[in-house]
DNA sequence: GTCTATAGAGGGATAGAC
DNA sequence: GTCTATCCCTCTATAGAC
């Protein structure tokens, strides 16, 4: 027993106001940006002072750490794309995780404003993104092997390619999309791309 | 005569002097963005004080402006996409474009960083990259929509699909290129796409 | 046309009380 | 765990001298 909850005093409730900080990290980063986005805002939104919230995160940077993994976890639970065996179903749920996308718009915010930022080398998310796209981009280019194993993907596209292609039109439809929320249906957008490399139904 | 150089006295060297800050604004918005990106670096760069930068262009908003202006003159005057009649004319101008990108690494990294920033609505250039995205979405779809009055375009895709498409592919390639400049040949994945759409050879 | 000086706002991080 | 106070830095914009 008491392997989560603290022994006694007022700091059992410490996890919970780490998620709201977080909540509001991913509010105030994703409208600011990491660089010009204050922890002052933040602590604000969740009323307390900025030095109340470095009690919890000793410095920006952690916190900005704390938010990316958060948005990880969320999207790793939604949508499982890194099932070792899966072809087609990555693919699907790659594009189920754009539907919901498009019902979380400050996710989608926090994830283009973050990783043009982070292009810069001395971003402190920079190794982040270069990371975080490896992986991803190595588990569609995974899931498209297999699926050329199976004879569903065209002859003229590469897996690799595939892959890498796929996750920039997701980018790139982000953009449009945060700008002109009329103007797009990401997912759709992204299944007519598809039937055009694959030789099997979504 | 006089019609572009002044008078007399040491201003005319003005212009020259614009062209200098407008040159280093490129740089620091790309790297920094516009909002955390500094008028005193800019000034700095060129030799010159903050508060003498600030007699060429009167805020910083100005400037931002002013550096837009001069990147869309610079992509105009290489690639025009704009010709009224042309159909795969613009798609080939398009990809040149894509090829000429990949050697001005700093245009590219402007481009990424403040049209993720200026998807916040209160951005200085929230308004001009709604309008510059509809501007470019709406010549690709007529290029396309001539092209398909010629029959050079696969019965599955829209003129309009097509075109965000196309320009969705070259903003998410951009990320992924600036995160890691040997993972992807920007131009040649676009010319990939572009044979699945299109029923004649670029 | 460019400078120095300065006003006025806001930022991150630390020290120390409670 | 949270606060206030504070240090020290950076920023934009303006005023006014040269």
């Amino acid at each position: 027993m008491a392997t989560t909850g603290k022994v006694r005093g007022s700091y059992a409730k410490t996890p919970a106001r780490r998620r709201e900080i977080l909540e509001a990290g991913i509010d105030v980063f994703s409208t600011s940006g990491f660089r010009s986005g204050s922890i002052r805002e933040i602590a604000e939104r969740v009323g307390m002072s900025q030095a109340g919230l470095l009690h919890h995160f000793s410095n920006k940077s952690e916190l900005l750490a704390a938010v990316l993994e958060l948005r990880d976890d969320r999207s790793a639970e939604l949508v499982p794309i890194d099932d070792e065996h899966a072809g087609i179903e990555s693919v699907r749920g790659f594009v189920n995780l754009m539907d919901y996308n498009a019902t979380v718009p400050g996710l989608v915010e926090l994830h283009c404003t973050l990783s043009a930022e982070a292009t810069a080398a001395e971003h402190p998310a920079h190794q982040y993104f270069i990371d975080r796209y490896a992986f991803v981009v190595g588990q569609m280019t995974r899931a498209f092997e297999r699926m050329r194993a199976a004879g569903q993907l065209v002859a003229s596209t590469t897996p690799e390619g595939a892959a890498r292609a796929m996750v920039a039109l997701s980018d790139g439809l982000q953009v449009q999309w945060l700008l002109d929320r009329s103007s797009v249906d990401m997912a759709e957008e992204m299944r007519h791309y598809l039937r055009g490399i694959l030789t099997v139904e979504l």
